[in-house]
DNA sequence: CTAACGATTCGCT
DNA sequence: GCGAATCGTTAGT
């Protein structure tokens, strides 16, 4: 059920990041299980994507986990605030990533509206990449975590969309990429309930 | 050492 | 719809 190494390791990223689309997305944090099916995600390339933190060979310590074979967690805190999390792809010295940006809970749900300090089950719960890691548990401590491990990973449970049922548009919140956020590499399932409103 | 800036979210108007 | 919150990373002095 859980993901094969192989899986992270192919070489077009974009194709990761739509694959992703039915997969499980499953945390084991102090035994507390939550899952959830990832129904929104973005790719991010390290060649020619000025949206991606390792563009062209940028190197640096928060960077480097993607440089590595793919098949990590790649976690980063933004605006201060909030915790994004990423897998990793491609082969060794390739910095490709793609940010989970949804999931609609299916497991621990219960465990998620703690964390979120929600009273009901709505789509705020994980819609959104910074919701998703909080409900999820994830923080910056899975920074490198091997999506092989006990900790967290994704399975396959035999959910597929049809390609009629995925939308492709331009990534969430990377206008200062230029001429590179135009790229249609957000994915999203059509007509979900748990995508982020984008705007 | 310093300063600017987010792959966002939430609350208030 | 708008702006604050909040801090690690990054690049430049």
């Amino acid at each position: 059920m859980k993901l094969s190494k192989d899986f992270y390791l192919k070489s077009d990223v974009a194709e990761v990041a739509r694959a992703l689309l039915g997969k499980f997305l499953v945390t084991n944090i102090n035994d507390h299980l939550t899952t959830g099916i990832i129904v929104e995600t973005e790719a991010y390339s390290g060649r020619n994507d000025k949206a991606c933190h390792a563009n062209n060979g940028r190197r640096t310590k928060r960077t480097e986990i993607m440089f590595l074979e793919g098949g990590k967690s790649y976690v980063y805190l933004c605006y201060g605030i909030h915790h994004l999390f990423n897998v990793t792809t491609n082969v060794d010295g390739l910095a490709d990533a793609v940010l989970i940006r949804a999931i609609e809970p299916v497991e621990g749900v219960e465990i998620m509206m703690d964390r979120r300090k929600k009273k009901s089950l709505q789509p705020s719960l994980t819609a959104g990449p910074g919701s998703m890691a909080q409900a999820l548990g994830i923080t910056t401590k899975l920074y490198g975590a091997d999506l092989l491990g006990e900790e967290i990973w994704i399975e396959d449970r035999g959910v597929s969309f049809s390609i009629d049922d995925m939308i492709a548009c331009p990534r969430v919140g990377v206008a200062y990429a230029e001429e590179d956020a135009h790229r249609p590499w957000r994915f999203a399932v059509r007509d979900n309930l748990w995508v982020s409103k984008s705007k």
